[in-house]
RNA sequence: GGCCCAGUGGCUCAGUUGGUUAGAGCGCCGCCCUGUCACGGCGGAGGUCACGGGUUCGAGUCCCGUCUGGGUCGCCA
């Protein structure tokens, strides 16, 4: 084959006269007579016309279908008609020469390659292939590249080093499930894929590297979810040595916001500083602990007020309610943002709205009207105002109070500000919660992290009041990560485990290496990890990840292209031990 | 595992309170067309309406079950 002498998003107006060899895919052919016939040749950069003019050359094109691949070689010349839509639409190349240099043998597609956004997704995770070279989706995976190259060099700029960490190595106790992988040479033992390199960044910091970082890949066997790809992901993980929560922040707050505003859809990011948020008033004030700071309503507490009253679902439960103006919905769009809130939280949501005399209508206003006095001053209502309630015990009517607070805000005029990317801190995590399911003290977030007030809070504070100096980075409403200050002194770490029941020897047990590292001296430590996956999907606009991902695996985690998971054969499972239950 | 939604030619979809031979656009095949660019015109092929059962004189449509996919809850230190 012949090198091509230029891309398909080259030839200009100015090269018109030159002889060209361009390569491609066969994009569209629009024949127009017998003798007459338009091919546009699309590749990794754009597409190009090529005017077939005489019997002879359209033959050549007979039986070969869209998609196959050529090499034309021809001459430059200004078009008639030009086409300012596409970037060499001022000219067409005529061509003296075709060689088709890989036949697509199917003269049907499994989609239309321009429409493939459309297609079912089962077609198009199989026929990725095809799926990718549709411009709009191969420019997401562009924008990946971008962005992972950007921020690896801002990194570099802080004087972070990208350092690997293990593939192969041990299941880790705590978290999620892990993938595991059979030892060939040590019969009944595994290797498991890391869920993070959390501990390996932190014995790097106990072998005294300074600041860390690495886009790592995290592999965890959970269900997936729109926002969140089964098996494996990415994270840019860093660690930083002699630092505090405040030095993490000032990194990620220089290093993020003028990546988001350079490549994001929306051209505006929060500025340094970012707005900090302690955990519990998060919850109090949006009702989630990753609010959407681009709507600017707030959640109130009305449990005194309306558990007064005779409603039925207001009985001995916690009361939330949201007030919003500028939300002008028929009955019929309340009734379905209602049941949208319903589906997502599982928990009703009522509503009332106050009209142009002050009067409650509407909803449960009945069961408002003989304290309307009350309710007017305790919410601060007006005229023209619509107010969202739910009730439920404390956790759900606080998640539920957060989701109406997020479609209320949506809807109404003025309380979404939508083209802008909200950072915000939250901190002080509490340290310890009582299980669900135990009923017992448990660590809220993770064991690593670093008690505010240390050794002293663990012997002198009450558990569930203790805070840890650990914090997510929250993003218009989708966490994009957790860190902490760590927790590098073993005396502490003993103690902070002793008060959830377990002891120096479950320490040692549960995270041997890091332990014994601590015990020969570490630096005060602290660390993030921000989801690249989640990111790019934020930058590029996406609601789903499986967008921003070269080749995602469906819901069920399988990769249907490959066909994996896949049987193997017994020999190969003999290798490793393996024998599988019938 | 629970809940919600969906499944109709190769692809995307429409299909009325259950009623004649299940439609459209795109794609594919054939013919026509000298400036198209989502080219256009005419013609054609292509469907056990996801699967199984039920109600009914009659089911793409209603009911039950199964399967597949998506969303969500659980889960994700």
């Amino acid at each position: 084959m012949q090198s091509r002498t230029h891309h398909c998003n080259e030839l200009r107006l100015a090269d018109a006269g030159k002889t060209v060899t361009l390569c491609g895919w066969l994009d569209n052919e629009r024949k127009v007579s017998k003798n007459l016939s338009f091919v546009v040749l699309r590749d990794f950069y754009g597409s190009t016309q090529f005017v077939f003019e005489t019997e002879e050359m359209i033959e050549k094109l007979e039986g070969v279908n869209k998609e196959s691949t050529l090499q034309i070689t021809g001459t430059v010349r200004e078009r008639e008609n030009k086409n300012p839509q596409i970037e060499t639409g001022e000219i067409e190349v005529v061509p003296t020469e075709v060689v088709v240099l890989g036949k697509c043998i199917y003269n049907a597609l499994p989609f239309e390659i321009r429409q493939s956004k459309d297609a079912d997704e089962n077609f198009r995770l199989k026929y990725r292939y095809l799926d990718l070279r549709n411009p709009a989706v191969k420019d997401k995976i562009v924008l990946r590249s971008k962005i992972v190259a950007e921020l690896r060099q801002r990194m570099i700029g802080q004087d972070f080093l990208e350092i690997t960490t293990p593939i192969l190595t041990c299941s880790s106790p705590e978290g999620a499930r892990d993938y595991l992988v059979p030892s060939r040479n040590h019969p009944g033992k595994f290797y498991a894929l890391p869920q993070a390199p959390q501990q390996f960044k932190q014995i790097l910091m106990a072998s005294g590297f300074d600041r860390y970082f690495q886009i790592a890949p995290c592999f965890r066997d959970e269900d997936a979810r729109a926002d969140r790809s089964p098996g494996e992901f990415y994270q840019l993980d860093m660690e930083m040595a002699f630092a505090s929560q405040e030095d993490v922040f000032a990194i990620i707050e220089e290093v993020l916001p003028p990546v988001f505003e350079k490549y994001g859809v929306f051209k505006r990011a929060s500025k340094a500083p970012f707005i900090r948020i302690p955990y519990l008033e998060a919850l109090e004030t949006y009702g989630t602990d990753k609010p959407d700071l681009r709507i600017d309503l707030v959640v109130q507490d009305v449990t005194e007020l309306f558990g007064k009253t005779e409603f039925g679902p207001f009985q001995n439960s916690t009361i939330k309610a949201v007030v919003t103006d500028g939300y002008s919905a028929t009955r019929k769009e309340i009734d379905k943002m209602c049941a949208d809130v319903e589906v997502e939280t599982a928990n009703k949501a009522f509503w009332f709205r106050v009209d142009e005399n002050g009067e409650f209508v509407g909803g449960i206003s009945k069961f408002l009207a003989d304290r309307k006095e009350e309710v007017i001053r305790a919410l601060q209502l007006k005229p023209g105002d619509f107010v969202g309630v739910c009730a439920g015990d404390k956790n759900s009517a606080v998640k539920t109070a957060g989701v109406i607070r997020r479609m209320l805000g949506m809807a109404s005029a003025g309380h979404f500000d939508k083209e802008q990317y909200t950072f915000c801190w939250i901190v002080d995590f509490p340290m310890y919660e009582i299980g669900e399911e135990s009923g017992k003290l448990e660590f809220c977030h993770n064991p690593f992290s670093m008690p505010q007030g240390g050794m002293q809070a663990l012997q002198e504070m009450e558990p569930l009041e203790i805070l840890a100096y650990q914090y997510d980075l929250v993003c218009n409403g989708v966490e994009l990560s957790s860190g902490a200050v760590r927790n590098h002194d073993p005396e502490i770490m003993v103690k902070a485990f002793e008060l959830v029941g377990l002891g120096e020897e479950d320490v040692k047990a549960k995270f041997p290496a890091m332990y014994n590292a601590f015990c020969y001296g570490a630096p005060p430590h602290a660390g993030i990890a921000p989801g690249v996956d989640r990111m790019v999907m934020l930058l590029a606009g996406e609601d789903s990840i499986r967008e921003v991902i070269p080749f995602p695996m469906n819901k069920q985690a399988m990769d249907i292209m490959m066909g994996a998971p896949a049987e193997v054969e017994k020999k190969q499972l003999d290798e490793v031990h393996i024998s599988i239950k019938e």
